[in-house]
DNA sequence: TCTCTATACCTTGGTATTCAAGGTATTATA
DNA sequence: TATAATACCTTGAATACCAAGGTATAGAGA
């Protein structure tokens, strides 16, 4: 009995696109959440519970760094890809790009 | 605290497949199983644990209808969709070409 | 002054979805 | 005789996600 656990085939889409994001330009977490809602049309849009704790996750297996930043009486924490991620972001973008072409070959 | 507990934005995609091989015709379940993962290329391969229960929900919602037919001294049980069911089917595919089309987008 | 909104971080509790790994029973194949 | 294929099923666990909160600062408006 191992169970890996995963939930989905395409969950993780939050995560694609925040390594998307920051691929552009770094980013702090709160910005983050109003420009995944924007970028993706408002069709996805995990909330702060969400991203909040994934930056750091990510953070921690070493796919983003981070740098607090003192802004107006308020800390902002901005996360940056590291190369690691890079090469996340790539292989999650090819995963996706798979999936979305298999199911739109299983659906016509 | 009302929860309504959602966990992905495309989870819900053994369903629309399920859907999808049963608007061309009535299947068994296991049958299905096997039609899933082969007509999505092998990227989408949702297991008996997934497809079983799933099959019940769907008859439980409505949305499907099912026929047991002994063969060979097992039995099958066909599943068929009901109009219900083609309206799920519809709005599934709206929610999935929707959800591809922004995530294109955003990756670009 | 007081309140409300926006910004910016955070957590808790709960749930649906999915998976690995089993189990039963029959028939066909080696 | 054993193994594989068919055909149904379940259990237990992991995970991703969400709703709904909470803290604290700054600015705008009443």
């Amino acid at each position: 009995m191992k169970s890996v656990g995963k939930t989905g085939f395409l969950t993780g889409l939050p995560e694609l696109l925040i390594l998307r994001l920051l691929q552009d330009q770094e980013m702090y977490g709160y910005e983050i959440v109003q420009a995944i809602a924007q970028r993706s049309g408002g069709v996805v849009t995990p909330g702060e519970a969400v991203v909040y704790p994934l930056l750091r996750t990510l953070e921690r297996d070493g796919d983003l760094k981070s740098r607090p930043e003192p802004a107006d009486g308020r800390t902002r924490v901005y996360y940056a890809l590291t190369s690691k991620g890079v090469r996340r972001l790539f292989d999650q973008t090819d995963q996706w790009t798979r999936v979305a072409k298999a199911i739109q070959q299983a659906l016509r």
